[in-house]
DNA sequence: ATCTAGTTTATAATCTTTCTAAAGTGAAAA
DNA sequence: TTTTCACTTTAGAAAGATTATAAACTAGAT
């Protein structure tokens, strides 16, 4: 993603492109592969990366507001870290315990051929599958 | 499960049965259904239960204790709040984000047909699906 | 009955996340 | 361009969940 689509995509969800803003959504959307990360690490990246500190709230406010904005979505990850991934799309995760390292599995790679009813009066939001891995 | 039988389970695991554990413990697993619980809720439970009152730690050291000796597992849930269910065989969740509420999947109705292999040298070790519900 | 390692307890400490309120800044309007 | 002001950022305080600590307690072996 190009800095111009940045800005589009800044602009467009409503969020004045402040120079925090552009900076965090440069470091996670200019790049190929999707991304996940808790809000520590994406703190320690940003903090290595760039020559300016960003104040730890702002990347808080930051992530949520890219999240309330459908940018980033939140993965469910046992543990006392909230996970975020690049990938908004419809998909489904292995996750690797030894590393804590999450990976994108596409939702046509997984086909469920069985599935029970919604209990009472309630609709199915959304199915995830989560394959934890082991060595 | 028996009065007689949680103290087979406790003793088992090698715990020893005090009383704060036996409480718990019959608590949490003299009855039909599966039951979901945070710490919290747990905590909220047996103050109103019990006439004296189990400190928190004691709760959290208890579950961790019945987690790791394979009486509780821990569900993935999306929020601050680690889950507990007394289900401990291989099965799945509905979610209710509305009420907050976890109700199990037996791992006999959810039939996957297709699914990636596991990455670099990795094994799969169990695979969880978590269904969200809506209105 | 005594002893001791394992437990419980209250409280402090830690960790992640959110709140607060003061200072700063885009960008619209003058 | 300058002014203005609502939106942002920031540091630090506060909150909420969980874990650590260390002293008092207790189950069960001797």
């Amino acid at each position: 993603m190009k800095k111009i689509d940045i800005l589009k995509k800044l602009r467009s969800s409503g969020l004045r492109p402040t120079k925090q803003r552009v900076e965090i959504a440069t470091f996670l959307f200019e790049r190929e592969k999707t991304f996940h990360f808790t809000v520590e690490s994406l703190n320690k990246l940003l903090t290595k990366k760039l020559a300016s500190k960003i104040a730890l709230a702002t990347i808080y406010n930051t992530v949520h507001a890219f999240k309330t904005a459908g940018h980033l979505s939140e993965v469910e990850v046992r543990g006392s870290k909230t996970y975020f991934d690049t990938n908004v799309s419809n998909h489904h995760h292995f996750y690797d315990s030894e590393t804590s390292e999450l990976i994108d599995i596409n939702a046509k790679d997984i086909i469920i051929q069985k599935i029970p009813k919604a209990p009472n009066g309630k609709k199915i939001k959304n199915v995830e599958v989560f394959i934890n891995l082991k060595n």
